[in-house]
DNA sequence: GTTAACGGTGTTACCGCTAACATAGGTCCG
DNA sequence: CGGACCTATGTTAGCGGTAACACCGTTAAC
């Protein structure tokens, strides 16, 4: 029986006998002080009901039930936070969020951190490891439980940031890539969890070495800091050549990424003699440009010029013919990222590298038959 | 005073008397105080040196400068933001950030707020309106200085949330919409900055209708929540109906979205007689499946059938005929928040509301000639 | 019957930083 | 030459919450 309370003691009916004492109060929001006043206890037990009900004997929870409904009471993180010392948030910094590739990730880390009660703070770097340093400094000033970076390429001033965070304890994740330790570099080296780029490259130029093809392009990505795109075209280059075949490597230009790989295709349909046979791309919107443009020409593919994308997004599947391409694990890689994280969290491990697989979907843009390719890293260390 | 408490008598036989005494401290990050100590001042003049820098003597300054340096300090924005009290931080609530749509305007808020010195602080709601409320509040615990949500829409919690925050003199502003308020409803009203939903669907159906159609389809979205791309289709209906002319709406299959929008033309050819000759989708990307099912099944397009999609993606250039679309104001809808954000804010005055312009794109799709149809809300109140 | 254990709540002392005020030197001027 | 007035820095008291422990009336245990 909920044992009722006689009125607050300061009738809200009377003027307020002193004007607000405290200068810097009174931005009007409701603090776990005022809840406790309307159930008649202390804010410390307010404060435990939210965090642990049971503790509390049910009559006063009720009491703080109404107080809650009555208020409109939201937790200052802020505070919380920094009372508790523990925080709950996992920065992540990602080239950019438009893109499905790695939305998808973000999906997945966003999932699973959720499910285990952390919060993921996202900010987007555009490519420009500048700005990651930039966001890099300010993610950190939520100090966060975690910290989760897009590649193993970062400014010094980022590295320094990391290597500091790391040292502290705090877990530091590169994505979207798996690659053994540069020689020579004496960085500190941080969890990765993704797949190997040159191996992608690799693949990508035997699938169309083995359809006969010796006359090869790569078409690279016009955003310069995509190191990734670059290292799979270096991969492909290197594998046709080794192969006794011609590589050519160009940029596409920037803008728009269909009318980029429009462009490119003109370009690529002038080169020879000997004619180049078959283009592999950075991206898949540019491969879709360079598959559009050739439909839109008449030009026969996969015969005349097979195509090759990689990202394998939606549109690849949709036009004629359907573009091959590489299916990384867009998702994997954020669902997997979340459960190394919360395991290294849980245990004060540092995080366990993954090595996730990746598949090359061959369509009709680069052969008659349809076809499939794992791939998979190999492992190091 | 404290009275201060002997340790225990038990001692663990560990480091007597240098063990941390503090429980609560040694999280091994660097605080103010490190650094403070590194130059030799006490903490507030380093804090004064990071918000203020003239303020301290030049030659202090040069000593904190290389104590920051040193130690690698990170600000913490919990203790920063609670102790001042003025939040930086802005929150925006957008049904995702994967599609092209939402992402520009988060580009366009994003770019607009930091410029100003303002944290974006983004959540995704999946469309949801539950998901909505959890991710408000969750974002509220962060004592956003101002709070953007999508749409007009929202759950009973969230109004609520959203009509206590207004109260407490934060601006709330709905984006992505702007339409009359609705007569009845008692709700508090938000600043709105974005389109009526309504007119762009009287515009598409005039389009149609313009062409000569009689016989019109809507094709709604398989988010069932996406009320703003029902609503234009009501409005088209309506509108098609007011001319005399026929019109049937259907909503497309979930899934993949292209998939479903080749799905949804075999039902579109089926129907009748009449047949259909004319019809409008949600979305692009709806409307591109279609077409590309329309080309893949030698049909004529916009003889046959025409096409006409909603937020000119950019594969709805790409494809032959190019897909007839409304542009909506994408970016224009974050950058004109976040200016009205900003103005708001400095003058403690609610936002101003704001009709952006839209534009119907006429393309092969739905016509021989191409042409453009500027559109925008009249102005209410 | 005394002691220990226990459930439920309050008290105190912080978390790391900043607003407001206080203070120590100097400079300037009547 | 004393006080008004700067400038540069320090002191104090919080922001809104939480950890750790203290406390109190009951109940169980010996």
């Amino acid at each position: 029986m909920p044992k009722l309370k006689p009125p607050t003691p300061s009738s809200k009916a009377g003027a307020p006998t002193a004007a607000p004492r405290n200068a810097r109060r009174g931005h009007g929001r409701v603090t776990l002080q005022d809840v406790a006043q309307a159930a008649d206890v202390t804010s410390i037990t307010v404060s435990r009901f939210l965090r642990e009900p049971a503790v509390v004997a049910s009559e006063t929870a009720e009491r703080i039930r109404n107080a809650l409904a009555l208020t409109g009471y939201v937790p200052n993180k802020q505070a919380g936070l920094l009372a508790s010392g523990a925080g709950n948030i996992v920065a992540a910094l990602l080239p950019n969020l438009s893109n499905s590739i790695f939305a998808e990730t973000a999906q997945g880390l966003s999932d699973g951190l959720q499910a285990a009660g952390y919060e993921l703070l996202i900010a987007a770097t555009g490519y420009s490891l500048d700005r990651e340093e930039h966001q890099l400094r300010a993610l950190l000033g939520w100090q966060p439980a975690a910290v989760v970076v897009t590649g193993r390429h970062h400014s010094p001033g980022s590295l320094q940031l990391l290597a500091n965070a790391k040292a502290a304890g705090t877990p530091v994740i590169e994505i979207w890539d798996h690659h053994p330790p540069e020689r020579g570099a004496a960085r500190t080296s941080f969890t990765q969890i993704g797949f190997n780029h040159e191996a992608v490259g690799r693949a990508m130029a035997e699938h169309l070495l083995r359809a006969g093809h010796r006359q090869l392009a790569y078409v690279d990505s016009a955003v310069a800091e995509d190191y990734r795109a670059h290292e799979r075209g270096v991969a492909f280059a290197a594998t046709v050549r080794a192969a006794g075949a011609s590589a050519t490597v160009t940029v596409a230009p920037a803008g728009d990424a269909f009318d980029a790989g429009r462009h490119v295709l003109g370009l690529l349909l002038q080169a020879g003699p000997p004619a180049i046979t078959a283009a592999a791309f950075a991206n898949d919107h540019l491969a879709c440009g360079a598959l559009l443009e050739a439909t839109d020409r008449g030009l026969a593919v996969p015969q005349r010029l097979a195509l090759l994308g990689f990202g394998d997004f939606a549109i690849a599947r949709q036009l004629k013919p359907a573009l091959s391409s590489v299916q990384p694990p867009r998702h994997a890689i954020g669902a997997e990222t979340a459960r190394s994280l919360l395991e290294a969290l849980r245990h004060g491990k540092p995080a366990v590298p993954v090595a996730l697989p990746w598949t090359l979907v061959a369509r009709g843009s680069t052969a008659q038959a349809g076809g499939r390719q794992e791939g998979r890293d190999s492992k190091f260390t």
